[in-house]
DNA sequence: AAGATCGACAACCGCAGGGAT
DNA sequence: TATCCCTGCGGTTGTCGATCT
């Protein structure tokens, strides 16, 4: 019998995503939802499997992800975490709001385990690293500034270098990216920036500020041209406009 | 300047869990 | 209970830019 393959592989692109295909796939989530992953790719005109489509959505597309480094405050957390969940990266994140698995997957393995053996203490056990030299001592290292998940969960929450008003929300001001009016009309085909999407100017009511995704959801929106545009569009450019820019990876810092 | 190497991160793969029938 | 289907998870690989030689 056997399991079905996730997708029929033939004729299905992999690799990076284009700004195309992301295009497409936020417009079909923030209009339709995903009611089935698997059927996701075939409604939004995708060259996908459903799975590479939920996860370029869940790891890079999502509204609510934060982006950038770890804070300090947060790598303690996940050193934490990890010595008491192991490599259990999602439940991990679930305790990082903003934070991918595959985010904190990684960053463990390209930042943090690194810096664990320069401390000498082993990244798997959270113990300290035995030397030939030195016969092992019960040294206590604590890589864990918390006694419990609660404890971490709470300085989290309180941490002055962390808290969830730091997550980037779509910000009715921030998706109104550059809008050359005098250029609407005009060709741009000569501009040196080709990719550059157009997108009207909205008035965005302040409540809408705490809107999730549902509530942007085949949402449409007054233009200046007086041709209704959804939401999902403006929200394309956000995101776009976000992943392009490398500024606010230093703004972190 | 060009090739080699390294590091960071995005994306893929295969498996397991769980719900529906 | 058995089977199918879908989703989520964790390990691994691929890609690309930065740095080194």
């Amino acid at each position: 019998m056997g399991r079905q393959p996730c997708c029929d592989k033939v004729g299905l692109k992999k690799g990076p995503w284009t700004a195309e295909e992301d295009k497409k796939l936020i417009n079909f989530i923030l209009n339709n939802g995903h009611c089935c992953w698997r059927a996701v790719p075939k409604l939004a005109g995708l060259l996908r499997c459903g799975k590479s489509c939920r996860l370029r959505w869940t790891n890079y597309l999502r509204p609510d992800l934060k982006r950038g480094l770890l804070s300090e405050s947060e790598e303690k957390l996940v050193i934490d975490l990890h010595a008491q969940l192991g490599n259990r990266w999602s439940k991990i994140a679930s305790h990082l709001p903003g934070r991918t698995d595959n985010e904190i997957k990684n960053h463990w393995n390209t930042h943090i385990k690194k810096k664990l053996r320069k401390m000498g203490i082993d990244p798997l056990t959270h113990e300290p690293i035995p030397t030939m030299e030195e016969p092992q001592q019960p040294v206590e290292i604590n890589t864990s500034p918390f006694e419990s998940i609660e404890a971490a969960d709470q300085f989290l929450n309180k941490s002055p270098a962390f808290c969830t008003d730091e997550v980037p929300m779509i910000l009715p001001d921030e998706i109104i990216v550059a809008y050359d009016e005098s250029s609407s009309s005009s060709s741009s085909s000569t501009s040196s920036k080709p990719e550059e999407i157009k997108v009207p100017c909205i008035e965005w009511m302040e409540s809408m500020y705490f809107w999730g995704l549902d509530d942007l959801i085949g949402l449409e929106l007054p233009t200046e041209d007086g041709d209704p545009k959804l939401a999902s569009d403006a929200y394309i450019q956000y995101q776009r406009e976000t992943m392009d820019q490398e500024s606010w990876k230093f703004e972190l810092m």
